[in-house]
DNA sequence: GCAAGGTC
């Protein structure tokens, strides 16, 4: 029998589609990779019966970078980037092992069948497998065709099973219209981040950013939020005149109207219209017109509207949304999250899934309201052939959520629920007056039926007081007339929320995207999200978009993307080569980036207003070795040491701060040591500045401090102060750190495991002989007289941490506090606590055996 | 250390 490997996009879709296709017959298994999985089932395919195997990527399976030698930042021209960078595919997710997955998988399939999305990107991921597979799959017999191309528009059983016996074939300049971009993307962004970065950084040293990053969604992203920006600082505030008028009949109290020439930028002509209406006491009924109108129901849920509502409403980012959303899919509460469809398939059960909701107080009622009198047909909405609209999937209560969980999974539900509901109905009443001869008006709404305001009332009708009963002809007295003095007011920072909606608007971005860049411009202090999620541009965001104005606005604005994608569309219907396409964009922006080099100047006038000089900022620490002269500590992103005598930068590890150590210098280049420590709880450790950026073995790396340096005789290094082999990490050594007295201790050099020992020490110091039984240094302890733990009142001992047994109890192994729980290790802290060497000892080798890593 | 696009 033959065998057929079909491929989806990702995992839930290789399950959906192996499901509708073997009719609920399939078995399945996990892939090598832990992450895909593979559905077996039997079947008949052109005519044959054959063995299906439906399985899955994850996304891309490849993506663009420069070779090698291209990523040093400090030996290649960004110029370059443009044409003489080669480029290479690698593996976008190693661990995936997507490659080895695909082929082990494919090897004896004589067919496949390419059920990637139905987009520019599925079509780039379909070459992407081919590539993979084609090589170990079974030579086609004669000219048969082997490869075929599945076309759904939604994931139901007749699209499925239409695109089932309708196979096409892959689409080869779609997919190479997005290897165009990727290729642009690339170089055009890796081009400009490169150069402004250094060039800024270079001279700045309060810009408080890492990276000065630029990208074709990233700074039109932030270019919105400094648009903003700039209107609210141009704004002239105006003065403006209304009349108003308060009218009364009867008892009843007074109503207040509003003037038909709303308002007026001249105050004597607004004096003029007072006069005029105050020629009459009476207000005299014109018209009473009652409307009934109606609030329609949303459309079927999608992403970058859940998104919209998390922001403006839950008071959640996107990238944070995202996360609970994935969270709540994996979890079997809702559908899967990322979608543009917001129309519901033709067979969607809406009765089941509402039927799961009738349970639930929050909103029972309306359900079960709903159920009985038969759910309202939902509005159409447009279905971009990708998955069903987000909708829950299963009852859920706030406790098994969790706060944002169960306040998104709410919102999701109540959308869903309203979309099966009946429209808001209200009568809208409007009463015109004249007085004199102006003309005036109030209006009301009063509710008819909430409809899907009941399950989503933020949206309802607010109650107002009813309009008094009248008809035209009546007439009312006036109670007051004046002329009131206003002011327009400034706009307000754009929120997230309208951004979001711009940058679909102008197609930056996809809805899986939007979160990232909106992220990106936030982590780079290009903005900052302020009260009721309104993004401020930073002064960095400010002067960068202010830049690309005065140089070459193109570089900011939303047309930047528009104008490329329209380029690659061309690529993608036939009507345009990919290799000119590619190099004449290319071409264009290479000669951006050299006008924009040139004329930097500009950008550079911006930037001296805002922001100091190298030389200026920071504050004198420790010493140069070369001038003697004291060398400035930059505390702002990224941290380092200026020495403006030399004019020269040396680069300090991040997330920790540096202090001086005892004014002790480097025997190698007599730079002042400092001590690099990473907070109180954390790890601390000398650092030679400039060894650290110019290592000065071959086999030290850049960045590192004296406890990885592998000078022979330097007291302060991992050969004098090494004890043993990390109890965790591999090629880890644990060292002492000489600076941790009375609480001793010696920490990882490679990971963030600490070991306190010897509290009441007031000596500690590494010997030269090692243990006979585990290899490590061994340790040399002179303790306080009245507080030792050693018997007979002894204060010296000289043993091994590991294995000596008046130690053994002395030694309590922990984790490094870390700034950012991410670091490696942190997410294992508090497992560790107590563990010690006694339990379970892993034999610490040699140090020396350790230390032959280092030395190549 | 860089982009944007998939997705886990």
């Amino acid at each position: 029998m033959r065998t057929v490997l079909m491929v989806a996009e990702k995992p839930s879709l290789a399950q959906s589609i192996a499901k509708i296709l073997s009719k609920g017959s399939c078995s399945s298994r996990k892939g090598l990779n832990g992450a895909c999985s593979v559905h077996d089932y039997t079947g008949s395919f052109q005519g044959q019966q054959v063995r299906f195997k439906m399985t899955s990527v994850c996304g891309h399976i490849l993506s663009l970078d420069f070779i090698g030698k291209y990523n040093n930042w400090d030996k290649v021209d960004p110029a370059e980037l443009f044409s003489q960078a080669p480029t290479e595919k690698r593996e976008a997710n190693p661990k995936l092992n997507m490659v080895k997955f695909l082929q082990v998988e494919a090897k004896g399939c004589d067919y496949v069948v390419l059920w990637l999305d139905c987009d520019k990107e599925g079509e780039n991921i379909c070459f992407e497998v081919l590539d993979a597979i084609e090589p170990v799959m079974n030579k086609p017999y004669g000219r048969e065709q082997t490869v075929y191309r599945a076309k759904f528009s939604s994931i139901t059983d007749t699209d499925i099973w239409k695109a089932m016996n309708q196979l096409g074939e892959p689409n080869r300049n779609e997919a190479l219209a997005v290897d165009a971009r990727q290729e642009l993307d690339l170089r055009i962004g890796c081009a400009f981040t490169r150069f402004q970065t250094k060039y800024f950084q270079g001279k700045y040293g309060n810009l408080d950013s890492s990276l000065i990053s630029f990208g074709p969604c990233q700074t039109p992203t932030l270019g919105f939020c400094v648009e903003r920006h700039d209107k609210i600082q141009s704004f002239k505030p105006e003065t403006y005149w209304v009349i108003q008028a308060k009218v009364f009949k009867g008892r009843d109290s007074p109503l207040t109207l509003d003037w038909d020439r709303v308002r007026v930028f001249d105050r004597e002509v607004g004096q003029m219209f007072v006069n005029l209406a105050k020629t009459s006491r009476d207000a005299r009924v014109e018209s009473v017109s009652k409307k009934e109108k109606a609030k329609q129901r949303p459309q079927a849920l999608n992403t970058v509207e859940m998104l919209r509502v998390a922001s403006s409403s839950l008071g959640m980012g996107p990238q944070h949304t995202m996360q609970i959303a994935e969270r709540l899919y994996t979890q079997g509460y809702i559908s899967y999250p990322r979608t543009e469809t917001t129309h519901y398939p033709e067979a969607f059960d809406l009765k089941g899934t509402l039927h799961q909701q009738a349970n639930n107080p929050m909103w029972a009622q309306e359900v079960k309201a709903l159920l009985a009198a038969g759910l309202n047909r939902p509005r159409k909405g447009s279905d971009a052939g990708d998955h069903p609209p987000i909708t829950p999937m299963r009852a859920a209560s706030e406790a098994e959520l969790g706060s944002d969980g169960w306040r998104l999974y709410e919102y999701i539900t109540r959308h869903f629920i309203a979309t099966v509901s009946e429209d808001c109905k209200y009568l809208q009443t409007t009463i015109d007056f004249t007085i004199g001869t102006e003309g005036f008006s109030c209006s009301g709404k009063t509710l008819i039926s909430p409809g899907y305001t009941a399950v989503m009332p933020w949206q309802g009708i607010p109650l107002e007081e009813a309009l008094p009963a009248c008809e035209r002809g009546d007439v009312f007295t006036v109670d007051e007339i004046k002329l009131l003095e206003k002011q327009t007011s400034a706009p307000d920072y754009l929120t997230e929320a309208e951004l979001i909606t711009l940058m679909e608007k102008h197609g930056i971005g996809t809805d899986a995207s939007i979160p990232v860049h909106i992220n990106n411009i936030c982590q780079r202090n290009y903005v900052t999200v302020e009260n009721g999620r309104k993004l401020k541009p930073t002064n960095l965001g400010i002067v960068l978009v202010h830049g690309y104005y005065k140089t070459d606005a193109e570089l900011v604005l939303p047309t930047i993307r528009s104008a490329v994608e329209k380029q690659l569309t061309l690529i993608a219907v036939g009507k345009a080569d990919y290799r000119q396409v590619l190099q004449h964009t290319l071409d264009i922006f290479k000669r951006k980036f050299h006008y924009f080099v040139d004329s930097i100047g500009s950008m550079d006038e911006l930037m001296e207003v805002s922001f100091s000089p190298l030389a200026d900022s920071g504050k004198p620490l420790s010493r140069c070795g070369k001038c003697h002269r004291f060398m400035k500590y930059i505390q702002a992103k990224p941290s380092r040491l200026h020495c403006s005598h030399c004019d020269e930068t040396y680069s300090v590890p991040q997330n920790g701060v540096i202090k001086l150590y005892k004014e002790l210098r480097c025997p190698l280049d007599d730079f002042e040591l400092v001590l690099w420590t990473s907070g109180s709880r954390g790890k601390s450790y000398p650092l030679c500045p400039y060894c650290s950026s110019n290592p000065p073995f071959r086999d030290m790396k850049k960045g590192v401090g004296c406890n990885e340096c592998t000078h022979p005789s330097c007291q302060h290094s991992l050969v004098s102060l090494g004890i043993g082999q990390c109890v965790e990490c591999e090629g880890g050594v644990l060292v002492l750190d000489p600076t941790s007295a009375p609480k001793w201790r010696m920490a990882c050099n490679r990971c963030n495991v600490l070991v306190h020992f010897f509290e009441h020490a007031h000596r500690v110091q590494v010997a030269a002989e090692s243990c006979d039984a585990c290899e490590a240094s061994l340790v040399a302890v002179d303790f306080n007289k009245t507080r030792t733990p050693l018997p007979a009142g002894d204060t010296q001992h000289t043993g091994c941490v590991f294995c000596d047994p008046l130690f053994q109890d002395l030694v309590e192994l922990k984790h490094a506090a870390m700034r950012h729980p991410s670091h490696r290790g942190g997410a294992r802290r508090g497992r560790g606590r107590g563990r010690g060497r006694r339990g379970n000892p892993k034999k610490p080798k040699d140090k020396m055996a350790a230390l032959a890593a280092y030395f190549v």
